[in-house]
DNA sequence: CAGGGGTTCTGTACCGGTCAAGACGCAATC
DNA sequence: GATTGCGTCTTGACCGGTACAGAACCCCTG
């Protein structure tokens, strides 16, 4: 059976193509008795509605935003927080009419989804400024909004207020009465390398931000952290920095990039016999739901995850719009669990 | 700055239109050294490449897949197996060459996404063969793949052996010498009522091969459940309807349809002083990432997630390679852990 | 030297819609 | 009664590519 368009029912129904298209698409165009009969001729023909790839031509929109990350998949959802932010980006999209197509890094040859897949926007999440992605949504000129990074200048980015998190953080520690603290820090996923090595230090901006804020607060009461590197995957790579940052020093209390971190160096102090807060205060980074299952629940940093991912929407969306929008900075509260304590 | 096409391209070099795609899109037809100047005068033109909407058109094809889903992502991704189902496919369609967009029930007006966006195929997760989405791909004529659920003749799908892991969970139990046991079962997610209406069963796929796997072994053994229901949200729903069991019931053991419910069900056997296995044996389905985290780590039945996932974008390239495919049934086994025991 | 076959490039017809402007009829306005 | 205005429908151009059939050219063969 031949494909059926909007010719096709033209042609049955005795009118032009164009007003079949505006029974669909603008139906304050024409009177509701042709509309009626228009649309019975099209379901008769089995006709569900203008081709989407016709349409996206023609209109120059693709109803579909893509969201960019900088790794495949499976690792940029691992873990709860970062699938939580999809989950509501997908859902604030469809609210607006919109679809949500995952661009990752390509794969093998000649396909680039940031490249190759028709979108009229983008998040793009936690990716670094030299993604061969960013460029490539650069010279499409697809409007962006970035969240966990500042990419570009002039790009509206989604943020949350990690150095006053991070600063929040230390704070508590010290106010407790710990002097000798630890870091476990974020290294970069691309430089492999010792723990101990500080210039491996990811240069994210969370990363960044955090470090300034633990800073903030570390410096002004004087005290000097000990600093480790751990990567982000596989999750022992923390607890065996933890490890070795408890059985190298003296730290009394530990800073963690995020909650994984923090789990991990739970699993640490546990295998090493220290027990947590009594011997050892842990303090974590976002939030995350297995943060306050552990046991002891942590004592960390939380972001409203859903928040931001409604926040990038609604950027992307006044963008889209013409809207123009400046960056966004949400913010961090402390959340005092049970995992620190005043040292022994 | 005027928009950037082929055309420009053509005329700046001084060839035809078609030779400037051809030196994109196949090399092969043209000279490399012509196709050198060409490309050089495209990036200094600042053109990325053909644009895929219009490519999209003129091809037929999009570069991209659907995902169709029954709830809203937020909803559907909820927990640590559908996410991993959704970044595994994500990731093997990525290697194929394609983009994964998601489909979720259309919010509010105009915006169906199983209707207006632009795809080559479509998989079709969890979704039972009434939802509209369906419907639309159907009429679309959009090839499908079917995960966790049989929807229609002749529409491949990828379903796990759910019956015979059932069995071997009810047999396991039966070994172990219960022989009064309990059964928590899901409930249609539209349907609210009474955990004890047994006509509210979800009539799912997964639901009705499992419940058939138990009872294979329960008849057989002369053993007559106790069936009540739980909504598969919110989490505490499980625990409920798991403590009334336990409150109304004298079952020694329960066969939950997933992980999740059985740690609401250990929820509920802690709330009421029951300690597993030595009261009370539970076992679970799917072996999530949560079941072996808990205390005590579930017995479960554990399936490939990542298998599955892959094995459904197979299908869908093959089909959409036009090379007929037949459903396929992944294994399940059984993983003993730490809830279940003789009966006291 | 005619003819076959390969490479390289071009011309034309689509792909299936939407946009913007115009034509037509009819009621309201002056 | 001519003008204006509105609702309704049509016309023609265009969105930015790709498929396919051929034309021009070269080399090789018999």
């Amino acid at each position: 059976m031949a494909k059926v368009t909007l010719q096709s029912i033209a042609d049955k129904v005795g009118v032009s193509r164009m007003t079949v298209s505006n029974a669909f698409s603008r139906p304050d165009q024409l009177s509701a008795e042709l509309r009626e009969r228009i649309l019975a001729a099209a379901t008769e023909l089995g006709y569900v509605g203008p081709d989407p790839a016709a349409r996206a031509l023609a209109r120059g929109r693709t109803g579909s935003v893509g969201l960019l990350l900088n790794e495949g998949v499976s690792e940029s959802f691992a873990d709860a927080v970062s699938a939580e932010l999809l989950a509501t980006v997908a859902d604030a999209l469809n609210a607006e009419g919109l679809a949500l197509t995952l661009l990752a890094p390509p794969r093998g040859d000649g396909f680039f989804p940031a490249r190759d897949v028709a979108i009229d926007a983008a998040l793009v999440y936690s990716c670094n400024a030299e993604t061969a992605g960013i460029g490539w949504l650069e010279k499409r000129q697809i409007p962006m909004v970035t969240i966990d990074e500042n990419v570009r200048e002039g790009v509206p980015a989604v943020n949350i207020d990690d150095r006053a998190g991070a600063r929040a953080a230390a704070q508590h520690l010290l106010d407790l009465g710990h002097t000798r603290i630890g870091i476990l820090a974020l290294q970069d996923a691309e430089k492999p390398g010792p723990s101990t090595d500080l210039s491996l230090i990811s240069d994210s901006y969370p990363m960044r931000e955090r470090m300034l804020g633990w800073h903030d607060a570390l410096d002004a009461a004087g005290v000097t952290p000990e600093v480790r590197l751990a990567a982000y995957r596989p999750l022992v790579a923390a607890e065996e920095t933890g490890r070795e940052l408890l059985a190298s020093t003296d730290v009394t209390a530990v800073l963690c990039f995020s909650d994984l971190f923090a789990v991990g160096l739970l699993r640490a102090a546990e295998s090493l016999g220290r027990s947590v807060p009594g011997d050892l205060s842990i303090v974590g980074f976002d939030d995350n739901p297995a943060s306050s299952a552990s046991r002891p629940p942590l004592t960390t940093v939380r972001q409203d995850i859903a928040e931001k991912g409604r926040t990038a929407v609604g950027l992307l969306v006044d963008t889209l719009a013409g809207r123009a929008r400046e960056a966004v900075r949400l913010p961090t509260t402390l959340v005092v669990r049970d995992s620190t304590a005043p040292p022994a």
